[in-house]
DNA sequence: CATTAAAATCGACACTGTGTAGACTTTCGG
DNA sequence: CCGAAAGTCTACACAGTGTCGATTTTAATG
């Protein structure tokens, strides 16, 4: 891997190699949705990016890295847009806008969000990016069901196991509307949404 | 294949090539579980059931179809327990034994469980297996939440598509917490069956 | 602007796993 | 006991992977 990582600090010019690796992961988005990751190759990506397969790997030591790279990509931008939303105080409303939220990141993003679902087990770095990103909605979630009422703690029937469960259905609710249609993902969210208010003692 | 599918009937002698069959199967799941479908080769296969790769090819095409082959035997397993299981009457009782009956079933095949979830969407057979599987559950769960008072219906709010978000949410959390352990599992069992209880009205 | 070290690229090779073909052996019903 | 079906093997052709050393391009610098 070239310029990774370290804080890259300011460049004065951008290397010929930041836009080739930009053009391999962008390669790569496109070629997980034509084809999905078993069928994707190293050839396709590297013929994807204009580079031969010696080259591709100047960049990436692998299928998996570089997949790895992109889910990191997407992750991290996602990270970035939680981090600069504003958080609702009334727990109705910070629900229906945490819902809102989501179903736009998995509208922009569904495809790359299934893939690190898919390869979380098998690829431990992406399996540690994905968890963490999970642990982000269910922080955010037990807050919520505090605040409307829930007696916080980590036992079964709590708040932050309540989060947890809540977390997965709606991931999987989402992983699996998100193949069908924008429609589809819309009202899997109404369901979820219901789901979390009534868990949330808040609907009767 | 074989003498597959089609009504086995009654057979005088076995042939050898059932025990062999049956004999890749077990190899399959205890290399599933030793070091993962990815890692699993068709030679592993092969020479964990006391054959060459040549000889196994007689049997299955690839190593696809004898993982299908083995997700078929369990959830074969599965259903024939789910068909002879009565059904109790009162909600409350009825989810009881549900989650119950659950986590046995997690206990017991975790494992191919887990893989068959993840193979659903790369593998078309085990796809449809799989979601035939969630569909007896979706079924179920609906019909517990009518019985409770929950409106029926398709609409996002009403029993059928809440069964489905509930059977998503007991999915995914009883697939991660299989993998940690059967205590894992049983708070998420416990966590699972209070939200059920909650969106069936039945707590609150 | 000539130099030069780092960055980027290429083609060829060795390796591993897959799936197929054809020949050989075993089994077993008639 | 004989012949067909069932089962097995070895050998091969092929796909994709990852590595290596040689070569070319880039861009900072004196």
């Amino acid at each position: 891997m070239p310029g990774r990582s370290p804080a890259r600090s300011r460049r004065a010019t951008e290397r010929k190699g930041d836009v080739r690796e930009r053009a391999i992961l962008d390669t790569c988005e496109a070629l997980l949705a034509q084809k999905g990751y078993d069928a994707m190759t190293v050839g396709d990506l590297a013929q994807g990016a204009g580079i031969t397969r010696g080259a591709l790997y100047f960049y990436f030591g692998s299928k998996q890295e570089a997949v790895t790279a992109l889910v990191a990509r997407t992750v991290e931008h996602l990270w970035e847009r939680s981090r600069t939303t504003a958080q609702a105080d009334e727990p109705r409303q910070a629900i229906a806008a945490a819902m809102q939220r989501t179903v736009d990141l998995w509208n922009e993003h569904g495809l790359v969000m299934r893939t690190a679902i898919d390869l979380s087990l098998t690829v431990p770095e992406i399996g540690e990016l994905w968890s963490r990103t999970a642990d982000l909605f269910i922080t955010a979630i037990t807050a919520v069901l505090e605040r409307a009422g829930v007696e916080a703690g980590t036992e079964p029937e709590q708040a932050s196991a309540m989060a947890r469960a809540l977390c997965w259905m709606i991931e999987r609710s989402f992983y699996h509307a998100s193949q069908e249609s924008r429609e589809e993902l819309q009202r899997a969210s109404s369901t979820c949404e219901h789901i979390w208010l009534i868990s949330a003692g808040l609907v009767g």
